[in-house]
DNA sequence: TTGAAAGCGCTAACAT
DNA sequence: ATGTTAGCGCTTTCAA
């Protein structure tokens, strides 16, 4: 086996070829494909590209096949605990086929967004896996058309398209399902004023959610009136109140579904300062399976998916793309578990 | 036939030239710098160039000028709350200066450190921000060293350089003072049995935060060995056994300072399955402040450091390197904070 | 199977 | 102040 000198990233394809006595054009070939190159020359050029330490110049081969080799992923907040974990399995996956990920964190902001597409189109990324931050996405889904690019989508409702279109290709979570079992198995232990506090129901995952709610509420003959779905920002002060005076009222859910760490914090200290035990008092179910879920005491009751499987499948699905030819999947739906722990029993007696 | 109004991509600064009547070099002056361009040429240019939707070519332009517009992030775990921060507020600060932001998470494998720092200097990225996450990692500087490109050091100690080299600058988090200040806090409330579970202390920041434990007791004339350091891996199940084993001991710390989100939750499950009650048999302090420690019931006094700062401060040095010109600042030192909560009190009596 | 030549779109040195 | 020209290092026809 030959030793590498010294990877010399200035070594030109000319100088291997110099070397190795045949033509730019030969080492060319032989060090792609190989196809249409005898194996003395193929060897040759080999040992001589591994003698002088040659790399190849990616930017001169970008410009001349107009593919880069990097994926953009666009979210609205990296520093999320649930982007963060599928941003990290995605860019394994991708490095592993030799992809860089660049990321564009865009605070919910409609401008950055687009301002990223722009960015990442006029860079010529050959993909991105993309979920907008704002329900007021269309000229983000259309930035995104007009750029070109392979699209891969995080776990949102994908565009409408246009007849004769195919749509592009998403990784969805079944958070429908997930609401309901966990609805369902709130119901089961006998509540029947159950409140949802969630930070937005204008798109998915949100409005999954909340028709899971409704569907389980439904099946089980309740008064949607008696389940009252809250739907706020994601702050915790702001979740805090509002679970304070959703839990003060007369008529208090004697259970609660939180949709995030946050509003999980909120509601666990509304609790905290009207008194109520959790889950005497209260029984609390966290969407999202996070440190302070599975820390708390009690421990939460909570919903969990896979993160980094929703991250892997995303580069799945764009590799696929990327490499072209082959069966095409188009959508992967991945299921959500309800983590039995502490945090849930029967109502209080005399409150059901 | 009249122009197309939209964006694209596929318009060349030849076109532009053309349909502006002049040299397709005066176009890159008057797009580019402007210097040298009359004010009247100037304008029918920015016009035609207007007009056409002309984007410039990133790829045509970063293999002439060598240089990509692109920075890379080092990091062993991105899905790591504390690094995410970073990575995120380095992101933000990095697209208002026009780069983009490439991840690497490398999973403390050193192979793949090197394998991360040689394409990013294959892709020619213009700077790397570098935590790398294994301790043993001489030979990621040297691989950064060789890639030659410019070097942000995150929280990590910097590598012995050759005489008159500069060394590469820093972004510091005082660790040392903040365990310092931790340990004197608990001090202060009559700990002398205080524990500091660790996941490593082989580098920066575990060896300055152990430093500034060590400070703390030598100032108080505590035995060192009264107040055991436990180094050990960040998994959660191996914390807890760990905590269990120290804290069912005879001589148990009356108080523990726990690195790490992992680290913090283990220990406090161990607490609770000893039967030991937070602050009242044992005072917790968390080096982290996440979720878990705000949240939690006690609610846990922690260290607290800025990592919005620490990813701006990165990025705001690495530009200035990357501009050049003007002065050079090599190295932040951003403070910790001690969040005084409730999760400390003075040791239960007879065992002090 | 191999080589010569033509660019990819841009910037920058040089000439005017 | 503007135009001409020569590449950046590579892939890819097209000939041989």
């Amino acid at each position: 086996m030959e030793e590498i000198v010294s990877r010399n990233a200035s070594v030109t394809i000319r100088e291997v070829a110099q070397a190795a006595g045949v033509s730019l054009s030969t080492v060319s070939r032989a060090l792609n494909g190989g196809k249409n190159v005898s194996a003395r020359v193929a060897r040759d050029v080999a040992a001589a590209a591994n003698r002088l330490g040659y790399q190849p110049d990616i930017l001169a081969r970008s410009l001349r096949t107009r593919t880069t080799g990097m994926v953009g992923c666009l979210v609205s907040d990296i520093s999320n605990p649930l982007y963060a974990g599928i941003v990290q399995a995605a860019e394994r996956r991708l490095s592993e086929a030799g992809y860089l990920l660049v990321v564009a964190s865009t605070a919910n902001d409609p401008g950055r967004e687009r301002a990223a597409v722009a960015e990442f189109a006029g860079r010529r990324l050959d993909g991105v896996l993309v979920a907008p931050g704002n329900a007021a996405n269309d000229r983000t889904w259309h930035a995104l058309a007009a750029a070109g690019t392979s699209v891969v989508i995080l776990d949102r409702d994908s565009p409408p398209i246009d007849a004769g279109e195919t749509p592009w290709p998403a990784v969805l979570v079944d958070h429908r399902e997930g609401a309901r079992a966990a609805t369902r198995y709130l119901v089961g232990l006998g509540h029947r004023r159950i409140a949802l506090l969630t930070p937005g129901g204008g798109m998915r995952p949100g409005r999954e959610r909340i028709a899971g709610f409704r569907d389980a509420l439904a099946e089980a003959g309740i008064d949607p009136a008696a389940a009252p779905v809250c739907i706020q920002e994601s702050s915790m002060d702001f979740a805090q109140g509002d679970a304070l005076a959703l839990l003060g009222g007369a008529e208090r859910p004697t259970a609660l579904i939180a949709l995030g760490t946050r509003i999980l914090a909120g509601a666990l200290r509304a609790a905290r300062d009207l008194g109520l035990s959790v889950p005497g008092d209260l029984s609390v179910l966290s969407v999202g399976d996070t440190d302070l879920a599975a820390m708390h005491t009690p421990a939460i009751t909570a919903l969990r998916w896979n993160l980094e499987e929703v991250g892997r499948a995303a580069a799945e699905l764009l590799l696929q793309r990327l490499r072209g030819g082959g069966p095409v999947q188009s959508r992967a739906l991945l299921p959500v578990d309800l983590v039995l722990r502490q945090s849930c029993a029967p109502p209080p007696v005399g409150l059901v």
